[in-house]
DNA sequence: CGGGGAATTGACGCTGTTCAATACTGGTGG
DNA sequence: CCACCAGTATTGAACAGCGTCAATTCCCCG
């Protein structure tokens, strides 16, 4: 009983580019199942070969690599939509693991089929390099952020692309939102200790500009927390962007 | 007088994949012209759309960005057989901004003419994106070494990164290489302080780890600076790629 | 009732920042 | 030819942001 990517539900959403008819039809013969798996499930591991490619359809998960001394650094969260396995499907292997936080369901695609998406279906081709552009520009982002900014900046920073982002696809209800990672998770995407995370988000809270306990995220003004993590909200929000 | 794509002195290296004979002559007609630019110069602006595209040919230059109080974070280096300005050709706008740094000579592509590249060229294409999902994965591993090694690590796993890379160009001679950066480049590159930075080279330098001085970067075993990095050298070690 | 994962909090100190002074270089104008 | 200057590299000293260690609490689950 999988979902039919005429049903799709991503696709109406507003932070996505419109589908021709005939990127649909293709999308359908594209897609070749469905994958559901529970929370903590490996979807790719570093370093491997997956004959399958995936779009997240529900649920959320995490990008990280892992050092040689198990230091782990989380590269990026998946939501709805995001494409997983582009670098396994260009290039010989993936550059980073990717697990499920949520239970997740993701749409599965057929590596080999990639090849011919390029020939028969450039506009889907030009797409793919989209995804793969915006993805180095949210690395760029996220290095400037770790690299240039302060514990607390970098906290803001991180809550309020992650409240922005989840907000544009339609998840947030008033000013909060289910935000379902762990303290730790957040540690490791801004090269922060735990204990150190632990207490900026205290700090946050105390000062009123993000609230995040029990899984859910509530920022009360963007702005304000734009200010304090030092960016424009512009710069943080994210392009409509194709969806594959 | 400009290099031919025929006489191009990068695609015989074998750090670039072979180019077809219909690759070939595919390239000699998107090439435009070149553009020679003065060490200092800005190619391309952060936020700005270029209407023109660039492979690196001769010389060496920055990616950086610049945040709100003038922090700078260096994103990449750029040396040749590198493509300059994916995001502007793709998205909307550059996510960095490009610098020269010793005086440059670009292959210049029209933009408006990457759309018929993917269209009547999907090899082309998909290079495209092969050369996106690498630079996603280059800007995974500078994150990781941002967030999760120190200072000694860092500036190891810079210079070895750097070397090999220069060394796969074929710039290397003997154990030394032409390394025309600043201090500031590294440090802004690394996260760290100028001051912290010239005392860390300092003791790579006493450590006989590594030597870059005047311009000029030794490396007499790149196992022990592997070592010190905290890195396996094959996964320092950037894979054979496309030459667009 | 017991156990394990996650969040929280305090104490302590190391790693890296900031401030500041010095030296060295090539370039420029008198 | 020399004084002067700006940019870069180097080094020392003081400081602080953040990491590490450790203990406690809360909560879910068996």
């Amino acid at each position: 009983m999988t979902v039919d990517c005429d049903a799709c539900p991503l696709r109406k959403r507003a932070c996505f580019d419109p589908m021709s008819d005939a990127e649909l039809s293709f999308m359908k013969k594209f897609k070749v199942g469905e994958l559901v798996v529970e929370p903590g499930t490996q979807i790719l591991l570093e370093g491997s070969n997956s004959p399958q490619l995936f779009t997240a359809l529900h649920g959320m998960g995490l990008r990280y690599k892992i050092g040689e001394q198990g230091a782990r650094q989380v590269v990026n969260f998946v939501m709805p939509g995001d494409f997983v396995g582009l670098q396994a499907g260009v290039m010989k292997e993936m550059g980073h693991s990717v697990e499920a936080t949520t239970a997740m369901t993701l749409c599965v695609f057929d590596r080999k089929e990639l090849w011919t998406l390029f020939r028969n279906n450039p506009e889907r081709g030009f797409d793919l390099a989209w995804l793969a552009a915006v993805e180095e520009n949210f690395l760029g982002d996220a290095l400037f952020a770790v690299g240039r900014r302060s514990a607390t900046a970098r906290v803001s920073w991180a809550l309020l692309r992650l409240f922005i982002r989840l907000s544009s696809l339609g998840l947030v209800r008033g000013n909060s939102v289910r935000l379902p990672y762990k303290q730790q998770d957040l540690a490791d995407a801004l090269g922060l200790s735990l204990v150190h995370t632990n207490k900026t988000l205290a700090k946050l809270r105390d000062r009123q500009l993000a609230q995040w306990s029990d899984g859910r995220l509530s920022v009360a003004s963007r702005e304000e927390l734009a200010t304090v993590a030092n960016v424009s909200l512009d710069e943080i929000t994210p392009p409509v962007r194709p969806l594959i």
